[in-house]
DNA sequence: TACGCGTGGTA
DNA sequence: TTACCAAGCGT
């Protein structure tokens, strides 16, 4: 057993008291030294000034950058929108990132990206057409939105991509924190975002929950002037994947020296209710077709997109009185988890709701993230 | 300002 | 299993 691994167990029960640690990893790369440097905080200065915290000095700031930059270029995961710097591109991933996880957005921008390669392709492709591609990813509004963006850059900005992040923050759907990626990342400019992450973040350095205004504030502070895109991904990254929400992995982090929580911080749960439903779907697959119907363009939730008829049973209908089952799922939407039921339909009499739909075309239906669930399970889809 | 807007992964 | 919650925006 090398002194190495004694150190990096020492450090471990010494942070491990002050913060839930993963033990350590072997084996050990790091240095001793780099380890006890690690555990030490930085000495207070004796001369009895108040600071609030490890940041409020641009030393300590210029200390943050390097070690936290070190660390995203080491680190940082291969994803498919980090291959270059387009702006469609980098725009497209952050709307679909929109309170997304990354797994989920891999798949589908690769999907996308090959349906409208460009923002004009997007531009003069069908809504429905955008649509069907975003099915499965939720917020369809983002879709929309996207859409309407791209035909306003292709027509009234005659193509010409927004150069800065105020002009961004024009288009529908980008807000404060997606017009500064965009502008950061695209285009170099020197612009700070927050997010989830980056709150979590920077809360965890500061050792208390702050308000969203303040943590912008620190953001702008704390951004590269050199390398703003890269240092607003490393902070991302970095909550993503060290600063995680839960157990932070304190261990790991290139920047526990400068952090004053280095730990989880209590509170902030807000306890969102969850009601449950049942509901009945008709699933009528027959001659290479099935049956859908299209939600109102009034409702708020998912208006004008395809699902399977739904089936009204009175409450509490059970025994003979209870249709079929063929197939039974869950799904979660917003605050109620659905209890899913399909009943297969084997007749075609009688006059029905929706229209049959040849299931070679359904790639091109905007289907429910529930219809598209439903149709996998019965091997009908993928 | 607080809430509505989808979905699926994770502890 | 349940509850949290993920690179937010619009109203």
């Amino acid at each position: 057993m090398s002194r190495l691994i004694v150190g990096r167990v020492l450090a471990w029960f010494t942070l491990g008291s002050a913060c839930k640690l993963d033990p350590p990893e072997l084996p050990i790369k790091a240095p001793l030294s780099k380890i006890e440097e690690m555990v030490a905080r930085p000495k207070s200065s004796s001369k009895g000034t108040s600071r609030e915290n490890m940041l409020d000095d641009s030393k300590s700031r210029a200390v943050f950058r390097r070690a936290l930059l070190k660390w995203y270029d080491a680190n940082k995961r291969d994803l498919p929108w980090r291959k270059d710097r387009d702006p469609y591109r980098v725009w497209l991933s952050e709307i679909m990132l929109q309170q997304t996880r990354v797994a989920a957005v891999i798949e589908k921008y690769n999907l996308f990206l090959k349906l409208f390669p460009n923002v004009e392709e997007l531009a003069t492709a069908s809504l429905p057409a955008v649509l069907a591609a975003w099915s499965g990813l939720g917020y369809y509004r983002r879709a929309r939105a996207l859409h309407h963006a791209a035909r306003t850059i292709a027509q009234d900005l005659r193509g010409k991509f927004p150069q800065t992040a105020e002009a961004w923050r024009e288009l529908p759907g980008i807000g404060r924190y997606t017009s500064a990626a965009i502008a950061s990342i695209a285009f170099g400019e020197k612009a700070a975002v927050v997010d989830g992450n980056v709150k979590r973040v920077v809360d965890r350095l500061l050792g208390r929950r702050l308000p969203v205004k303040e943590v912008w504030a620190h953001a702008e502070d704390l951004v590269s002037s050199k390398r703003p895109g890269d240092f607003n991904q490393a902070m991302m990254e970095l909550g993503a994947t060290v600063c995680v929400p839960g157990e932070p992995k304190c261990l790991r982090c290139p920047v526990v020296k400068l952090c004053t929580k280095r730990g989880n911080l209590p509170g902030g749960a807000k306890s969102a209710k969850l009601s449950k439903t049942t509901v009945f779907y008709s699933l009528d697959h027959r001659n290479g077709k099935i049956r859908l119907a299209q939600r109102s363009k009034d409702v708020s939730v998912m208006p004008d997109m395809w699902e399977l008829p739904e089936i009204v049973v009175p409450e509490g209908a059970t025994g003979v009185a209870s249709p079929t089952v063929w197939l039974k799922l869950k799904h979660g939407i917003m605050a109620t988890d659905y209890d899913v039921r399909v009943v297969r339909e084997t007749l075609s009499n009688g006059k029905k709701p929706g229209r049959r739909i040849p299931v070679d075309q359904l790639h091109a239906i905007p289907l429910t993230g529930l219809a598209r669930k439903i149709l996998k399970a019965a091997q009908i889809l993928d």
